[in-house]
DNA sequence: TCCACCCCTG
DNA sequence: CAGGGGTGGA
């Protein structure tokens, strides 16, 4: 395979290729044919050597002529025979020549210093030109009969020459150009002397005879490769043309271009030339656009695999020193590093960043024992609280990291959002906990008493404090864990008072056998009925009838708290039996009234004494009955619409608290 | 602003 | 029963 830049620019110097050719074809061509103009001049006596450069120049000289005739596109042209292209370029050329008054035809028309010549010189030149044409036997002597009459040998000579010649139009503006620039060189053909005409004729016709052979020579060579140049050119043009164009049909189409190209020298001719020349432009875009996009399609892949194969290298050279080095931040820079290395050209070959950057991610992840939330971001934030879909795991680790983590970090994994598929895809796999199983995102044991559950969140004390109070409820046990346990049910700003409370148990076993730590399901039943006396107990209260218990704030809200949820359950009794008698259309409200067989009354005993083991105050029932009057009263008068009509019913009901028995003092009344 | 309480939700 | 937001009084 050719190399990317051999291949962009083939077709590049594909157009002055062919350019050039056929303007040297042309040069050589027109050399072929202006010499027969040539000839008919009288030729100073060139050396050998400079044959060729005075002959170009000469071409050139009668180019410009034909130029200023119009001759190449003229729409004036009145040669239309489809046989007699070549033939009446040919013709043309030479009538031109003649009709030219600057030409050097030998017609007697002489250049700018030939105004003295003699007719006995012109005479002369005649019969040189006639020798000249019978030894050469130019096609130039067609211009005598250029019309249907000529030999079928002869055209079948033209028609090959005229295969070679056809192709050769095309770039003849360039070549005028040129022409046009060189000449101006000034000519030659006035060097000739009059006095030595026989000599110089003997000298022009061995030069004529050696030139023409030359010229046989040359146009055979110029035929050869021509024709080969032509076949290449088409075939090149065929591979990178459209594809389903087969290089033979595109060789047909070209010859037959070529046909219709030289078929008629018409007005037509002029239009077709130009329609082919737009045929071609769009042959050679065409072609320039697919190998463009060949090319650059390579030259991404192979840029692509080298750099897969300079990360792949890296990738195993990073790995090993990742096992080595097993620093986060490390391999976060040297990470990055290669992300930076593979941004500008692994932008169209995300595969192959992933393909490179995966392992290595992942091996990170794995190697990392621990990501503080605040270094990391999305991704790996994700990472490190992906754990959290399982209910145990949204305990946030509180741990000091290993590493400093760079802050390379962060843009390592912010612009990497294949992280978060790798790191779903590796869950997957392997489990939330396989890849960070030395992330201690996990406490080993929930009843682990560490110092690190000082530091915990309060989210994590208070999962802590549902399990264990939900275990404590249906298995009390006043063991010094449990009581631990239960203070942790304190709020956040009381944690380190429950700390301090569980170290001054640590160092009095005797006291913390005797004083409970915490609110027991004895004490909620003590509670529930210490409700039957007093709704709105005081923080008084409470510690003077919880005795065994060491209150703290969390103590006391918990307690305060209780007797709130006792009100609360109260009261929604007490407006629904109240709005109930309403509907039950209770006019009287002497006919509302609470006793022991009320279902009222059955509905607060089996909430606060559900063992029914206790036997109700009697005030209790006229407290009842006094909020269930005041509750029928509101709503009877539609108080109820106030959002706030029922704490008028709590400023008169927490006025009927009563005191509670001494009994309950005492911890042995449980 | 703090605190106790209410109210709602689970 | 606990948690938490909202609210009003001190």
């Amino acid at each position: 395979m050719a190399t990317p830049q051999l291949r962009l620019m083939h077709p590049l110097p594909c157009t002055p290729t062919v350019h050039l050719t056929v303007s040297a074809g042309h040069r050589l061509d027109s050399t072929y044919q202006r010499n027969r103009a040539m000839y008919e001049e009288p030729l100073p006596s060139y050396s050998s050597g400079s044959i060729i450069s005075q002959l170009l120049r000469k071409t050139i000289h009668n180019k410009r002529a034909l130029d200023e005739s119009h001759f190449y596109l003229s729409s004036s042209t009145p040669a239309d025979s489809s046989q007699e292209d070549q033939s009446s370029v040919s013709s043309k050329d030479s009538m031109v020549e003649a009709q030219s008054p600057n030409s050097h035809a030998s017609t007697g028309a002489s250049a700018e210093g030939e105004h003295h010549v003699t007719d006995h010189l012109q005479a002369k030149r005649a019969r040189v030109e006639n020798i000249i044409r019978v030894m050469v036997g130019s096609p130039n002597s067609r211009q005598h009969g250029h019309s249907d009459t000529d030999t079928r040998d002869t055209r079948e000579a033209r028609e090959a020459f005229r295969e070679n010649k056809r192709k050769q139009r095309l770039p003849q503006y360039q070549d005028h150009s040129a022409g046009g620039l060189l000449g101006k060189t000034p000519g030659c053909c006035n060097s000739e002397n009059c006095n030595t005409k026989h000599e110089e004729c003997h000298k022009l016709k061995e030069q004529l005879h050696s030139m023409q052979r030359l010229l046989h020579q040359l146009q055979e060579k110029f035929l050869q490769v021509y024709n080969q140049e032509d076949r290449d050119e088409i075939e090149v043009a065929a591979e990178h043309d459209i594809p389903g164009e087969s290089t033979e049909v595109q060789y047909v189409h070209s010859q037959d271009d070529f046909r219709k190209k030289n078929s008629r020298m018409s007005t037509e001719y002029k239009d077709q030339r130009k329609v082919v020349s737009c045929v071609v432009h769009q042959r050679e875009s065409q072609s320039l656009q697919e190998t463009l996009k060949q090319e650059l399609s390579k030259a991404v892949s192979e840029c692509v695999d080298r750099v897969f194969k300079k990360v792949s290298s890296a990738g195993l050279d990073l790995s090993s020193q990742s096992h080595m080095s097993s620093s986060p931040e490390m391999q976060l820079s040297m990470s990055a590093d290669s992300r930076s290395k593979l941004a500008s050209s692994t932008q169209e070959q995300p595969q192959a960043e992933e393909a490179a950057v995966k392992p290595r991610s992942l091996e990170y992840y794995e190697n990392s024992e621990a990501q503080s939330p605040q270094d990391q971001t999305e991704a790996l934030s994700l990472v490190v609280r992906k754990p959290a879909v399982t209910p145990l795991s949204s305990v946030t680790p509180t741990v000091t990291r290993p590493y400093p983590v760079h802050q390379t970090s962060f843009q390592f994994n912010y612009s990497t959002p294949l992280h978060d598929s790798q790191i779903l895809e590796h869950l997957l796999k392997y489990g939330p906990h396989s890849s960070f199983g030395g992330l201690p995102c996990m406490p080993p044991s929930l009843d682990r008493t560490s110092p690190d559950s000082v530091d915990l969140p309060w989210d994590t004390i208070a999962m802590r404090s549902k399990v264990t109070s939900s275990h404590l409820s249906h298995h009390p046990c006043p063991s010094s864990l449990g009581a631990v346990m239960v203070d942790n049910l304190c709020l956040p700003h009381v944690k380190i008072e429950c700390g301090e409370l569980q170290s001054m148990a640590e160092r009095n076993p005797y006291m913390s056998l005797n004083i409970q730590e915490g609110l027991t399901p004895s004490h909620l039943k003590k509670a529930k009925l210490m409700f039957f006396y007093t709704r709105y107990p005081s923080s008084n209260v409470l510690k003077t009838f919880f005795p065994d218990v060491k209150f703290n704030r969390c103590i006391t809200s918990q307690l305060i708290k209780w007797f709130s949820n006792f009100r609360e359950f109260y009261y929604i009794q007490m407006e629904k039996y109240a709005r109930q008698a309403i509907v039950d259309g209770i006019r009287d409200i002497t006919d509302l009234t609470v006793s022991r067989d009320s279902e009222l009354f059955r509905a607060l005993n089996m909430h606060y004494n559900k063992a029914n083991d206790f036997h109700v105050p009697d005030r209790f029932l006229e407290v009842a009955e006094i909020t269930l009057h005041e509750f029928y009263n509101a709503i009877s008068a539609a108080k109820d619409s106030d959002p706030s009509w029922k704490k008028a019913i709590y400023k008169v009901i927490c006025k009927l608290d009563n005191d509670v028995p001494e009994e309950f003092k005492t911890s042995s009344y449980l």
